[in-house]
DNA sequence: AACCCGGGGGG
DNA sequence: CCCCCAGGGTT
């Protein structure tokens, strides 16, 4: 029997892809809480805004916390903003953190308390872009929808086009393809976009996949090929940390989450020697609404968590 | 399209 | 020590 080559967007591949990927995750799913029956759309969303750029066991204990204190988004909404940058803790690009107030608030206003289930709407939340609209539809509604995060696309590049890695950003072509994968009925649709992503985050991993685990290493392009090395090897440049404005905001948001007072200015210095590229950085916090100042021009000023919601 | 935005864990 | 991680917003 000769090896066909794979025709991309074929439904034969997307057929041979899908069922196999689906069973894989019936049995090898993770057992997540934002998972599970007793799930709730705003449960879904949260995890969602979480697990941009922060992987999963650093996720769980803070998401388990927050829905705790805020089960829906009015009790959000409602919450001091201090306490959210707290309850934040380090999962890191903290502003996220007020874009999810701010959705929580949208939420409340706009849609009586209730997450939407339109993607376009979902795509208007604060917060919230293309993927996780996505995979809100998905994953809260079973619905239909194009879920392509980094996992969803490091599959598609092996599986389909032969690549070890995707391109460094997402291109219009590869966001049809993907399409072109999706089945139509949404529970079929939404079970693709579940198993595709557990698939990349669990076997097909960026740095040491596990095809010898894999339900489709017998179709995968890249493995046909011979697993020929990243086209882009060398190219992406890792973004720098010791330094940089991002570690220095990093600093003071972390002695501003630990602090019950107002941190007077002296213990704020103390954190980062560059004077002038901590003033840069404070005045960022201020205008991003992550800190606040209080103090008058003669008086030694002293900052804090935003107490209250902003705007 | 390019850049900015945290932080930590694993190879 | 490098690289990656369920991205989004701004310019």
């Amino acid at each position: 029997m000769p090896i066909e080559p794979l025709l991309l967007d074929s439904p034969e591949l997307a057929a041979g892809l899908r069922a196999p990927i689906g069973a894989w995750f019936a049995a090898n799913a993770r057992d997540l809480p934002w998972r599970g029956p007793d799930r709730t759309a705003w449960g879904v969303l949260v995890s969602e805004v979480m697990l941009q750029q922060t992987p999963v066991v650093r996720v769980l204990p803070a998401w388990t916390d927050w829905m705790t204190w805020w089960p829906t988004p009015r009790d959000l909404a409602a919450a001091s903003t201090a306490d959210v940058l707290r309850a934040w803790g380090r999962l890191g690009y903290p502003r996220r953190a007020l874009r999810l107030q701010e959705c929580g608030r949208a939420i409340a206003e706009l849609h009586d308390g209730v997450v939407p289930c339109d993607e376009a709407a979902l795509l208007a939340l604060p917060g919230v872009g293309a993927y996780t609209a996505a995979a809100v539809v998905a994953f809260a509604y079973g619905g239909r929808s194009v879920v392509l995060d980094t996992n969803v696309r490091r599959v598609l590049a092996r599986t389909v086009t032969g690549t070890a890695l995707p391109t460094p950003s997402l291109t219009v072509a590869e966001v049809r393809s993907a399409a072109a994968l999706v089945p139509a009925d949404p529970a079929e649709a939404a079970l693709w976009a579940a198993s595709s992503m557990e698939l990349g985050a669990l076997v097909c991993t960026a740095r040491a996949p596990r095809c010898e685990a894999c339900p489709v290493a017998e179709l995968c392009a890249w493995r046909r090929a011979g697993y020929p090395v990243d086209a882009h090897v060398g190219r992406r440049r890792t973004q720098a940390w010791a330094g940089t404005d991002r570690q220095a905001r990093g600093r003071v948001m972390a002695l501003l989450r630990e602090a019950l007072e107002p941190v007077p200015r002296s213990a704020v210095e103390d954190l980062w020697t560059d004077r002038v590229q901590l003033d840069r950085c404070l005045d960022a916090l201020v205008a991003d609404g992550l800190a606040e100042v209080s103090g008058a021009e003669d008086q030694p000023r002293t900052y804090r968590l935003p107490a209250a919601a902003v705007s």
